[in-house]
DNA sequence: AAATCGTATTGACGTGGATCAAAGGGCTCC
DNA sequence: GGAGCCCTTTGATCCACGTCAATACGATTT
């Protein structure tokens, strides 16, 4: 448990202005005068530890929310305790718009490690991007890209085996880091080889098997959730040579 | 080939207000004036015939589309030729929505039998959400509930074995169906086996035998693309009692 | 530094759905 | 209204991944 410490104004106010990740989130493409607007609407910035819910489903849904520093996974559940994770999600992401369509989350948003958002008030980006053209294209765009992106996981899902699918994860992880200025050969995963499992509709097992298979074949250098590619190339003919 | 005939003037343009499917679609929530305004950048109706794309991955985005009659399926398809039904849509649904993240589309939509959409152009679209706040909040509503299907998708081919997919599917068909005013209960599909075995992640004949065992045990009538289910509860009982 | 617990790896074996194959059946298009 | 072709069904066999189980590893706690 942290002690008391006392917060200081500038950390509880979010400011896209001086983000660095404001290329990447919803500021992109407003120009300064826009993004101080943006500024006064994003309302205080929240801490989430490890493990904790930022959402859950059924929630009332009141904001979205960006990532400001770490990562979170959201997953859904059947009523027989079956889950599925739907996503992963980085710095400079928004989540919660599953809300939007029923006022109510349809999908629990959980951190993999400690970290903080940036809460935005739905009624009140709606009533901005009524005024600024480039927010609502902006937003409108992140919207759109979460649909292809789950058109991509559904792609996966349907129609690749073990192998190809845990390439494709990690090539698609491998390229948010680079976006992001970290290498993009070494990384560290955040979630347990169960939420990859999960993710990528396979067992813990089968993605512990597939990682060792490219460890053996020299794709990649697996040490726990640590992971150096050292073949991208390799990975990549992994997944559009499908000998059919 | 239907001969040619004189095409009037109120068959080309589009009327929301004329239509009996706006509880669904665009219009829903709008008041009668603000529904005038809609009409006026909805653009023209467009026909397409059974098989023929509306929109192909790649081309240049500029509208979205309301299905006015008819039915559609999307796809994905991975240069190894492998392909990926995305989703089935139905009169009242939108098309066209993955083209606003990068100004291209990024599935194909093609009629799964003689259809016509409404071509709603998307600049105006967001210049009018911009004026008319329902409008905005229903385009809004609208995007949120295809990324809550799309994980509905993603949880159904992650962690759901064959028959489980199809009792879904049918379930959600029938769903689909009651909406519009038809028979929750007997339907006709307008897809055929391979493309909801893609849909489902699935190979035709398990498809099949999935029908055929449906059949044996009572729960529907299966003739061909003809459907009666006989127990929903017993199909619903199929999905949340997973012998875990 | 030992104890504990969650996470990961690896092996042996079973099975659900894929694959291969063949035979009808019903649309579609002349 | 008939020919052809696509679609569907069903059977036999195979294999990728799931399941079950044991062990090992690493991080955290005490």
């Amino acid at each position: 448990m942290k002690s008391v410490i006392p917060v200081t104004v500038v950390e509880i106010k979010a400011a896209c202005s001086q983000c660095n990740l404001r290329e990447l989130c919803l500021p992109f493409g407003l120009d300064p005068r826009e993004i101080n607007q943006l500024d006064e609407l994003v309302g205080a910035r929240r801490k989430i530890k490890r493990q904790q819910h930022l959402y859950r489903s059924g929630d009332g849904f009141e904001a979205i929310y960006a990532i400001r520093a770490g990562s979170f996974k959201t997953d859904v559940i059947l009523e027989d305790g079956r889950d599925q994770v739907t996503g992963f999600q980085m710095t400079g992401e928004v989540l919660g718009l599953d809300g939007i369509s029923t006022e109510h989350h349809s999908c629990n948003a959980i951190a993999l490690e400690d970290s903080e958002v940036c809460v935005i008030p739905f009624g009140r980006l709606e009533e901005l991007s009524r005024q600024v053209e480039s927010l609502q294209h902006q937003f409108h765009k992140i919207m759109s890209r979460e649909i292809v992106r789950d058109h991509g996981v559904m792609m996966l899902l349907g129609s690749m085996r073990a192998e190809e699918r845990l390439a494709a994860f990690l090539l698609n992880m491998s390229q948010r880091f680079t976006v992001r200025g970290f290498s993009p050969s070494e990384f560290h995963l955040r979630m347990t080889r169960d939420e990859i499992g999960s993710y990528l509709g396979l067992k813990l097992e089968t993605v512990s098997r597939a990682f060792s298979r490219f460890q053996d074949e020299g794709l990649v250098a697996v040490q726990q959730k640590h992971i150096r590619i050292l073949d991208t190339p390799g990975l990549k003919r992994l997944l559009n040579h499908h000998n059919n």
